[in-house]
DNA sequence: TTGGAAAGTCAACATGGCTGACATAAAATC
DNA sequence: GATTTTATGTCAGCCATGTTGACTTTCCAA
């Protein structure tokens, strides 16, 4: 299924699709992937975090007061799952979950002076290497990198992607 | 540290590097990397094989007749990870391991029809989204997304990435 | 006041990383 | 020819992080 036939003249969209496009997309994202994931990955080492926490502590930065459920939905994990990290993130000081104001149900989550202090260093690796390859690769190149992968997105997620709020550190 | 001032002018290509700009290409990676695995996650459910086989099977289909220790560097894990791994492949008859014939140490690595099979029905999934993608973001998109994941990947794998014989299915 | 939502917890399990130790066969080197 | 190195395979155990299922507490809302 599927000819990805390299001949074909559906107009210009089309000479973009053949498998051997596609595959090496998909080899692209894994690769890249994995070099995004490395440099935070190196510095959680030297503490007893992991990459989930890592994730849990850059959207609670990105997001001051998100609600656990809003976490949930943006991790796409199972409380069970985030429980086991939001609590020792608690426990070590690094978060604070605030009973909600108007839902006392709720618990607003923000990280501490101390968990910003993570957040800057984990952050800051991430950071120099994507914009390292943001310099390599030019502004054109940078807008269609994310226009793919926003369409890449489930739609649901791209939704919450499209209106994070810009709150930087 | 890194200011991230959005209102320097140090001409076009720096106005891509706020914080914002480099937090958001941080989620979108985050975002999209989950939807792109989501697809073979899916099918793999019905066998009893995980993510980690289908890295395999991708990997040997693309490059048929290469080594275990080839294997381990793009997939960039432990020999004992990997072979816990390939071992079930090939005791399923997925995949043929087949001695040297220059070096009889070395294993060549092969699918079966059977493994063949396979590779086609996860490789289409993840492909289709990969099609859509594309499509949604235009061809222009495609070789600036293609560019900054090459400018991220670390170097030595570049090279395997960028030399990758183009197979196909 | 009763039902449901938000959060937290316990237990058990699976996947897939890791290290360390050791074995075998074959190539390469001395 | 003896020795060392390389490629592969394997066992055992550990860890992080995902899962399901069951249950509790608190609190909002109908």
């Amino acid at each position: 299924m599927e000819a990805g036939n390299p001949g074909s003249h559906g107009g210009e969209s089309l000479l973009f699709l053949t498998d051997e496009q596609l595959r090496k997309g998909i080899e692209a994202m894994f690769f890249a992937y994995r070099a995004f994931t490395a440099d935070p990955d190196r510095i959680l080492e030297n503490y007893e975090y992991g990459r989930a926490h890592h994730r849990a502590i850059h959207f609670i930065n990105r997001q001051p007061g998100l609600t656990v459920n809003t976490l949930l939905t943006m991790l796409g994990v199972t409380k069970q799952s985030l429980n086991r990290v939001l609590r020792t993130l608690v426990e070590d000081g690094l978060v604070e979950a605030r009973v909600g104001r108007r839902d006392k149900r709720e618990r607003n989550l923000f990280l501490t002076e101390k968990g910003a202090e993570l957040e800057r260093e984990l952050s800051d690796a991430q950071r120099a290497r994507m914009r390292a390859a943001y310099r390599a690769a030019g502004p054109a190149a940078v807008a269609g990198f994310r226009q793919v992968l926003e369409a890449m997105m489930d739609p649901d997620i791209r939704r919450h992607y499209q209106s994070m709020r810009e709150t930087a550190s």
